[in-house]
DNA sequence: CTCAATAAAATTGTATACAATTAAATTGTG
DNA sequence: CACAATTTAATTGTATACAATTTTATTGAG
């Protein structure tokens, strides 16, 4: 029928998630900036700051990425110095990124950045925590496709 | 101090949203791919299923993108035929998008999709709500900026 | 009326995303 | 052991995002 309401711009679920997601990167980059990382690379180093290694499958893993995203992601990452990409001894299909010092070290200036964006995000905890549990189980969901 | 919990990669509360953000796109796109649309370009005509002229500035405000974003996107839909990018005529800055009737014919073949887009997403009505009123809550604090 | 200021898009350059394909190494099976 | 199947990354090509700059047109102050 013509009156089909869920083609409806303002009823769409997911542009406001779509929206938001952007809004999240375009708030963090002016943090970001004084370290010279995008989110996406922040998000990487921040796994590489628990676990001083890991495999571009692993990454993928992690960040729901694919090769084709996390390849030059890594190699600008390399270009930085702030990480390794070394080939496993083992099994020379593998490439094994490793943080350096320089990448570690970030790790200080990055320290206030979560309490800034907090700020800025204007949730309060509650609040913060179930859109969180909500796109992980909109992410649960999709996953299983 | 070194047990900052706010750096751990699973306690990001922005992360699963820039994930599930992903993951919605990528979920929209075997049924848009009939379409030969991006879920971006899908929005766009959503809006001129409405509306049927648009200004850039006017898209720019409805989904929170900028010329740098839009120009090339819009001729994108222009070269497909679906919408045409005249210039306003009495102020030859701004460039007036118009639907055509391609354009329109599409809206037809996109009926089927949000129902479809439903049953893969995987949360009842209430979720649904609940993460829309979220993250548009969530775009009103970052917009404030 | 005249420009400086402003406004609207377009352009430039960088960094994601991701489908599809390719390349190279390893595994598994007869 | 030979070699097809599989695994892991890298590559290719297209489409966002967006900061920064440029272009063009309009407005507005004097």
């Amino acid at each position: 029928m013509d009156s089909d309401k869920t083609l409806l711009f303002d009823n769409q679920v997911c542009f406001p998630l779509y929206s938001a997601a952007n809004a999240m990167v375009r708030a963090y980059r002016p943090l970001l900036r004084e370290l010279d990382l995008t989110y996406l690379q922040y998000m990487t180093l921040m796994l590489l700051w628990e676990q001083p290694q890991m495999t571009v499958k692993e990454f993928g893993a992690r960040l729901d990425l694919d090769s084709g995203t996390l390849t030059p992601l890594l190699k600008r990452l390399e270009a930085k110095g702030l990480v390794t990409r070394e080939r496993d001894k083992l099994d020379e299909r593998i490439r094994v990124i490793k943080i350096t010092a320089q990448g570690k070290a970030l790790r200080r200036k990055a320290e206030g950045i979560p309490a800034q964006l907090a700020c800025n995000i204007g949730l309060d905890k509650k609040e913060a925590v179930q859109i969180k549990q909500m796109c992980q189980r909109l992410l649960q969901s999709l996953a299983k496709d």
